[in-house]
DNA sequence: GTCTATACACCGATAGAC
DNA sequence: GTCTATCGGTGTATAGAC
């Protein structure tokens, strides 16, 4: 079978790309049509339900993107911090280095919220307690586990906004350079 | 000079509460006709620029806000924690406990980023240069009270996105009561 | 200073040919 | 599976009466 131009698996991510820059509402069809190459027909061939089928798609694809480079990372051999380590080196690279948001904070506006509030709960709790599970495994009690990856998750997702407020990448990079000791010092 | 029903104040602030419910985009001049009870033109008689002239009054608006409920009582009498605990207050209504964003993260998504993120990095560095100055006087050098303001900064900002994520006020105002602590502590 | 009426572009979505 | 053409509705913005 030969290599399509179109795979499902690029046009989800061209629509992913879409709805960062310009967000759930700003993202239009026309603007989908023209990064993805494909006609807005074409794109209700793929996604019959529409721009909402679209937006689960793509959160679909954070959670595929999620277990594989945060849960299952957190869960392989290796240190605590290495393993935190192999996180956070995804997720710089997901973020570009501060300068992309985060799809739980678009996601979470306006109409879109009543659509996609289910998913990106669960989503955002699934995040928090891999992180948890690496801090038992690290020697904290559940209870201080659970609310030191809550503190992580507020971190990452507070510094991408106050980066790109700021038009500074410097806070994202502060924190995510700074989490490891963060999460594994006994300071609670 | 009798009281109008819609004085400059009374529309701006329902400019605001469109603005934080629906987000740039999603605040269409309908809806703002209907919450503020004008008509579209009546509307283009109060901000000629269209739109975008509106979303400068309610980013301007917030910087009043900020000069009353933030820079001003952090510079007022009182220990450093008192007044920490003043602008936490101030705060926790701004925010509804959490149940309302910032405009912050608002406004820095999409075409409404080139329009206005001149005038939120300047609120966002203003916020915490205020928060900087009240740690040292509380005896932090000052290289230390901006890395403790940022991460306050940092902190509020996250809790606000992973609250309304996990459709769950929790984080927000546990962060909101630890703050004073985090922010005092000798703990780097 | 507010209104009704309207302009024109764009929105999400669909029909139907190929 | 992609296209062109088009639908009805809504978007921002204006004209002009009162």
């Amino acid at each position: 079978m030969p290599a399509r131009i179109h795979s499902r698996d690029e046009i989800v991510h061209r629509l992913m790309q879409t709805f960062r820059e310009h967000g759930y509402e700003g993202a239009s069809l026309s603007r989908i049509s023209k990064l993805t190459g494909l006609g807005k027909a074409s794109l209700y061939h793929h996604f019959p339900g529409g721009k909402e089928e679209m937006g689960i798609a793509v959160l679909q694809r954070v959670g595929e993107w999620m277990e594989e480079h945060v849960r299952r990372p957190l869960a392989q051999s290796g240190s605590p911090r290495e393993r935190l380590q192999r996180m956070i080196d995804a997720l710089e690279e997901f973020y570009a280095g501060g300068s992309k948001p985060c799809l739980l904070e678009l996601f979470a506006v306006g109409e879109a919220q009543s659509s996609f509030g289910r998913i990106l709960g669960e989503t955002s709790v699934q995040w928090q307690n891999a992180m948890a599970d690496v801090l038992t495994d690290a020697g904290f009690d559940r209870q201080t586990a659970e609310d030191k990856a809550l503190d992580a998750l507020i971190r990452i997702q507070g510094s991408l906004i106050v980066a790109r407020a700021q038009n500074d990448l410097t806070p994202f990079r502060h924190t995510m350079s700074q989490l490891p000791e963060t999460m594994l010092s006994k300071n609670s």
